[in-house]
DNA sequence: TTCCAGGCCCATG
DNA sequence: CATGGGCATGGA
């Protein structure tokens, strides 16, 4: 195997592994100390023997450091925080290394539709039998066989029902829907990235299959809205117990404008630091 | 067996 | 506009 290429880092902290383990994005896998899997169509094998040092398949450089966000300016966005929050600060504190990856914004939208209701373990099922059955295999010398994520046109054409048998359940008029949408030219994807936020989050809440949840994911991790703020089941939680401890009848929707209101314009780098933290460091109820 | 999971749709009030 | 039931599937 060549030599791999390396990214030195410096300044404020990065984690490779909490960073593609924090329910971002759904198809790496571990592969000899490191990880492996695809940027968009492009195989990529990464590893972090020390803090200081990434180290990516030959070629991969830059593609890698746009894929990870390396160029976000964690010391600049934080300080958008807000003054005082120590939940936020515990977070943060806990896990400082993560990063909100740039994913393709049509793989991160389908993915995210694939999500609902569902465990990380199982949304990483799925994600892989759509890609094994109707995504383009990728030629990756020295490593097991990978897909692409399907297309739009290609999970248009697989059907509901053959969408169905890859465990979609509920889902699977979602994703056919949307993909159907999207490659009809009824909806124009690519017309959301010149929409600002409100109005980019009311065009993908048009989609089959997409509320204001799903439409927030895929404004933070493909279209790089680093304000959109997802809640889920585990940041209503974290929300709830950190900061509303004292009021244990506070509504969902009372939550969600807290969350839209409170975290600024970075807030999505606050509700990835308070999932993570919620899921992994074990110190929820 | 029951409960829960990176929610959404749709019918009611 | 807010609320609640139903929903496919699989793991704990």
């Amino acid at each position: 195997m060549p030599a791999p290429d390396i990214i030195p880092l410096s300044g404020w902290p990065f984690d490779l592994t909490a960073t593609l383990q924090s329910g971002q994005v759904f198809h790496w896998h571990a592969h000899e100390g490191g990880w492996a899997g695809l940027i968009g169509a492009t195989p990529v094998q990464l590893s972090q023997p020390t803090p200081e040092g990434l180290h990516c398949s030959p070629g991969t450089r830059e593609l890698v450091m746009d894929y990870l966000g390396l160029d976000h300016d964690l010391s600049a966005l934080s300080t958008t925080f807000p003054a005082g929050d120590q939940p936020l600060r515990r977070a943060m504190e806990w896990c400082p290394g993560l990063r909100i990856i740039r994913q393709p914004a049509w793989e991160c939208l389908a993915t995210f539709i694939t999500s609902s209701l569902k465990q990380v373990p199982h949304i990483r099922q799925i994600s892989l039998t759509l890609r094994q059955r109707f995504g383009e295999a990728i030629p990756s010398p020295g490593l097991p066989e990978q897909w692409a994520y399907p297309t739009p046109a290609a999970l248009a054409g697989a059907g509901e029902i053959a969408l169905r048998a890859c465990g979609l359940g509920y889902r699977a008029p979602f994703l056919h829907r949307t993909a159907s949408d999207i490659t009809s030219g009824r909806f124009d994807l690519a017309a959301v990235a010149s929409l600002p936020d409100d109005a980019a989050r009311a065009a993908l809440c048009q989609l089959h299959g997409v509320g204001e949840k799903i439409a927030n994911c895929a404004l933070l991790f493909g279209w790089q809205r680093l304000a959109a703020f997802p809640v889920d089941v585990w940041v209503e939680r974290v929300l709830r117990e950190l900061y509303f401890a004292g009021d244990p009848d506070i509504k969902a929707a009372a939550l969600r404008h807290f969350a839209r209101t409170h975290f600024g314009p970075a807030g999505g780098y606050a509700q990835q630091f308070l999932f993570h933290y919620a899921r992994m460091s074990g110190k929820l109820s």
